[in-house]
DNA sequence: GTCTATAGTGCGATAGAC
DNA sequence: GTCTATCGCACTATAGAC
């Protein structure tokens, strides 16, 4: 028997989370958090960062994912929008399977301006690695971070919907659906720079 | 004569942007910043909310700049995305009138991550009012919060290429390239969800 | 204009695991 | 003994309260 108790990253990952929906995130404090998890918070800043990563434990993990799916999609030859939605798909699955969890996580996050920043740039970092991943694909710049950047677009406003409608309908459908629609978006335009007249058609 | 010197913000704007070349944005202190610019660190918390924010200054007036082109855009019945870049536009047509400030700017924000954080969720701000204008204009969700996402996309990979390529060619010109290949990215894929054959058009 | 709480860091001590 | 997780203490700077 130990003289620890075990998985103090876990504990302190649920402690933190309970707290911040209890009183919100800025009026708990990384003392608070430790004292939940029966830790010190000298011991809260070995495994995090800052207070706001204690939220985004699974980020680097998510990443390796994601910049496999991209890999793998080499085999079949997709457009690079495609292949980037379709790795953002397999992710938006496993977040299915989480039950209550990622919709928690959210409103905390949504909750507060530092941990918005914080997933945007997380987010962000994601979408670069999707954008590396491509270009070792053969894709070129732009072309590589703008299906990047899009597909991550796509990703955001799906997860927002899904979040807002109590997860239903399902998530990767809302991608589906979110991809088709910002191909319409692109498609009903004013055409290519070779000033034409202005299409009449409208959308919606 | 005033018992002040005129215009404590830009002094205090000046002071940060110089000391930030200088060491670096964490190596810089409120205090260094307030000195420099003749004033105290308690002025500086007066005009700014925090030490990161003394870089963001222009981002209201660019909101509000923003909004009004999507107003007006509704006039010409263009399509939500194409309205969104040629707001976009009108605000690169700004920044390229600015000399070499935007690029020293730059590369200050790109060098510190909470400077990168601070940039993204101003630049989300910016696409969450858009959307609003677009939805006032009658485009429905999630039409008006994809066009918006997928412009301010364009926007921050053409200004990245335009800063990497020290200001040439013309940002708007990028913008503009940026959005073409943004659209033929959307054009060369596999299809709506009504499973159509690949293509084997590749793009680059 | 002063005072204080809290985030976050550096260094070292301790105590179990092996 | 070595290694590593945890804790203690002193410290700075931000940021906000009074």
């Amino acid at each position: 028997m130990s003289r620890w108790e075990p998985d103090a990253r876990g504990r302190l990952e649920r402690a933190a989370l309970e707290l911040f929906m209890e009183r919100g995130f800025e009026q708990t404090t990384v003392a608070e958090i430790a004292e939940r998890a029966g830790l010190t918070e000298r011991t809260f800043f070995r495994y995090f960062a800052d207070k706001r990563e204690v939220l985004f434990g699974g980020t680097d993990l998510l990443r390796e994912r994601l910049v496999t799916e991209i890999e793998r999609s080499g085999d079949v030859a997709a457009a690079p929008l495609d292949a980037v939605v379709a790795a953002l798909q397999v992710a938006g699955a496993v977040i299915q399977e989480r039950g209550d969890y990622p919709r928690r996580r959210q409103a905390v996050i949504t909750a507060n301006t530092e941990l918005r920043e914080r997933e945007l740039i997380k987010l962000a970092m994601l979408a670069a690695a999707m954008a590396s991943a491509l270009r070792d694909r053969g894709v070129p710049e732009p072309d590589a971070s703008l299906a990047a950047e899009a597909g991550m677009a796509v990703f955001r406003i799906a997860f927002e919907r899904w979040t807002a409608a109590r997860c239903e309908p399902a998530l990767v459908e809302l991608m589906a659906d979110s991809l088709d629609r910002l191909k319409d978006l692109t498609a009903f335009t004013q055409g290519r720079r070779t000033h034409k007249e202005p299409e009449t058609i409208q959308n919606g």
